[in-house]
DNA sequence: TCCCCTGTAGAAAGCGCTTGCTATGACGAT
DNA sequence: ATCGTCATAGCAAGCGCTTTCTACAGGGGA
C-alpha cells in the first residue's frame, strides 16, 4: 500500500540502510549510488514515515511553541517569528523541523498537557512564550516537567518568561518591571498624580512585574499607592473597556490610565470615548508592547515597545542550536518608550 | 533510562499488552488489573512514546492547522477556535489530540512542505484555513497532496477556502463574494459613486472573490469600473496605509475606500487622518471580517462580520469526526454587514 | 608481494508499542 | 459430570526506520 524505505531500496538496488543514509546525509555514500536512490525516491513518491524514524532515532523533528493565547497578536507575532527561524532548510541534520504552535489558553493544566504531549512526541525543542503562572504548585509541576524534557534531550527555551531553576532551560526575559516604570515615570513627568492601573490576570508573572514597575515609579515620585486605583482583568480589549469604566466609576478625577498592554489600552480608549472624555486632554492613556493596534487607536498610543520579533527570532535560533545561549542561560530584553498622542500634561 | 511500557508491565505484574490496552481503553480489562496498571504508571511517571505508538498503530494524534499568517488576528482567532475543539479529552479513542498550528506565510512552497511533514507524521487530520493560492500548478500540487493525505487516512477540512475537487476534503467556504457585494451596495446606497478598492494579494482566492463581489455591486449600480481605482497589496495594515495614499494620489475625488479586510482598512484610516481627511465626512471607509481592530479605529469601522469563531469551531469538530460534514462536503458560511461610524453619505 | 588502511555498502538487531490470535479459568447449561 | 461460552490476559509478530558492526574492494607503503 504505502511506499516504504524497503521499496525504495529494492528499486534502487541497494540496501535499506543505504537509502536511510542518503536521506539523512550523515554517512558517506558514493555519488552514483546516491543519485540512484534519489531517483527511486522521486519515482516512487516516497514519504518518510516520521514516527518510525523518530522511534528508531529516538528524536523527532518537532519543535513546540507554547503560547498563552494564539488569538492575541502579542503571541501571534512571537509565534510567527519563532516559526520563521525553525521552519528552516534541509534534512534532519540541517534543520527542517516542524514548528508547531500550541495554545494553552493561559491554563496551567493545558500547559502541562501540551508539555506531556510534546514529551511523548520526543520533541526536539520547546519554546515557551509569555508570562508564567505563579501559583506555586503549578509552577513546580511545570518546572519538573521542563527538567524532564531537558533530561530527555529536548532543548527548552523560555521567551518573555521568568527563568526556571535547575531546568537547563535558556530564558530570554523581558524587562517588564523597568519598562512599566518608564511608562509611569513618563506620566508622572507630565504632572499626573492620580493614575489608574488596568492590570492583567492576578497570578501571571507579566502582570506582577509590570505592576511592580508601576508602583516603583509611583513610590519614587512620592505618590501614595491606592489599591482602589488598580483593577485586574484579562490581557484583552474587553477587560480594558470594563476596567476603565470601573476605575472611572470609583474615581472620576483620575487623569491617567495605565494599561497592562496595548489591547487593554485600546479597550480603555473606547470606554473613555464613550464616556465623553477626551484623550489626552481629560485622561492620558498608555499601553505596553507596541502592537499594531497602538497605531490604530486615535490618538496613537504612548506605549513601551518590546522587540518581540527580534527576541522571538533569537529564541527560535537558540532552540535550533543555531545561536549561543546567553551567558548563564539568562538573557534580558529591554523595551523602549514610544510617545504618541495618547499622553499629555495632566489637567488641573 | 527512560521508562517503557515493559517497565510498567513488570511493575504491575501483567503483560505489556495489558498495559497498552488499559492506556488505550479499547479492550476489556478487569477493574483490579486496570487499577494496578494505573498505579504503576503513576508511580513510574510513565509517558507513552508517541512515535512508537504511532508506528505500531499507523496513526498519530497530531492534527495540523495550516494558516497563512499567524501574526494576523484573522488566523489567530480561527486557529484558537479550531484548537479549542481539538485539544479535547482523554485517550486515543476519545480525543486528546495535539493540535499544531503551522504558519505557511502564504507561500505555496511552505504550504506543501508542511503538508508533507504532516503526512510524514501520519497526522490524524489537517485543517487548512484562509484563502488559497490560485496559481494553477501550485493548486494542482496542493490538490494532489491533499488527495494523498485523504487516502492515507488523514481527514482534511478546508475552512474559508475553496473546495478541492476529488480530494475527499470537507470545505467550509466563506461567502466572500456576497459579503463584498453587500458592503459596496451599502456604500452605493449612501450615494457613493467614486470608490477606491484596496485589494489583497493578486493570486489569492479571498482577494479574487471579494473583488468580484465589489465589482458586481458597482456593475448593478451602473458604475463604470476603473482599474485605476484598485490597488493590490498584502492583507495587512501597512498595505492599507500605502494603498490609500496611492489611491488618493491618483484621484483625490474618491469618496469611499473599500478595504479587503479590517487590517487594511485600519491602515487606510491612518493614511486618511494624516492626509487631513475626515472619516466619514470626506471619505467613507469599510473593512471586512470584523476583527477586534474594527472597534479600535475611530470612528468604528463599518465592516462585514464573518462568524470566524463559529466556522472554525465547526471545522475543528468535523476534523475530529465529532460533527457530520455538510451535504456534498461543502458548506457555505455567510457574513453580516455591521454598520458603524466609518461610513456616511457621500459628499458632493 | 603482502598487509593494512580507507571508503563504501550490507546484515541485522533493535527502537517501544499495538493487536490478532491463542490460552486459561470460571460458570452456567445440558 | 461434561462441555460450550464468556471474560481476561498473554504471546509474539510486526510497524518502518536507524545504526552498529562487519564485509569487501581497491590502493599504497613496506
Amino acid at each position: 500500500m504505502t511506499v516504504t524505505l524497503a521499496d525504495v531500496a529494492a528499486r534502487a538496488q541497494v540496501s535499506p540502510a543505504t537509502v536511510s543514509r542518503v536521506l539523512n546525509g550523515n554517512y558517506p555514500v558514493a555519488a552514483p549510488t546516491r543519485e540512484r536512490v534519489l531517483r527511486a525516491v522521486d519515482e516512487l513518491d516516497y514519504v518518510l514515515n516520521g514516527p518510525a524514524s523518530a522511534l528508531a532515532a529516538a528524536t523527532s523533528d518537532l519543535v513546540g511553541i507554547l503560547v498563552n493565547d494564539i488569538a492575541d497578536p502579542f503571541f501571534g507575532i512571537m509565534a510567527s517569528a519563532i516559526q520563521a527561524e525553525i521552519g528552516g532548510t534541509g534534512g534532519r541534520a540541517g534543520g527542517e523541523r516542524l514548528a508547531v504552535v500550541c495554545n494553552t489558553g493561559g491554563s496551567p493544566e493545558r500547559e502541562l498537557k501540551y508539555l506531556t504531549l510534546l514529551q511523548r512526541q520526543r520533541a526536539a525543542a520547546v519554546v515557551l512564550t509569555g508570562g508564567a503562572v505563579l501559583d506555586a504548585p503549578h509552577a513546580a509541576a511545570v518546572a519538573a516537567k521542563l527538567r524532564k524534557l531537558g533530561e530527555g534531550g529536548t532543548r527548552v527555551v523560555l521567551c518573555g518568561r521568568p527563568p526556571v531553576p535547575d531546568a537547563r532551560a535558556v530564558a530570554l526575559t523581558f524587562d517588564n518591571l523597568g519598562g512599566a516604570r518608564a511608562v509611569t515615570e513618563h506620566l508622572v513627568g507630565l504632572g499626573h498624580r492620580r493614575l489608574g492601573y488596568l492590570a492583567g490576570p492576578e497570578e501571571r508573572s507579566t502582570t506582577r512585574h509590570r505592576l511592580e514597575g508601576h508602583r516603583a515609579a509611583l513610590a519614587s515620585a512620592g505618590i501614595e499607592e491606592d489599591p482602589r486605583r488598580t483593577v485586574h482583568g484579562q490581557f484583552d480589549r474587553r477587560s480594558g473597556y470594563q476596567g476603565a469604566l470601573e476605575l472611572l466609576g470609583r474615581d472620576r478625577s483620575l487623569t491617567a490610565l495605565v494599561a497592562a498592554n496595548d489591547s487593554v489600552a485600546a479597550g480603555a480608549c473606547a470606554a473613555l470615548r464613550e464616556s465623553g472624555l477626551r484623550i489626552p486632554e481629560d485622561v492620558s492613556v498608555t499601553g505596553f508592547d507596541d502592537l499594531p493596534v497602538a497605531m490604530d487607536v486615535a490618538p496613537g498610543l504612548t506605549t513601551l515597545r518590546l522587540p518581540l520579533t527580534e527576541a522571538a527570532a533569537r529564541a527560535g535560533r537558540i532552540a535550533m542550536g543555531r545561536e549561543e545561549a546567553p551567558a548563564g542561560g539568562i538573557g534580558g530584553v529591554r523595551g523602549e518608550l514610544v510617545v504618541r498622542g495618547s499622553t499629555g500634561v495632566a489637567r488641573d
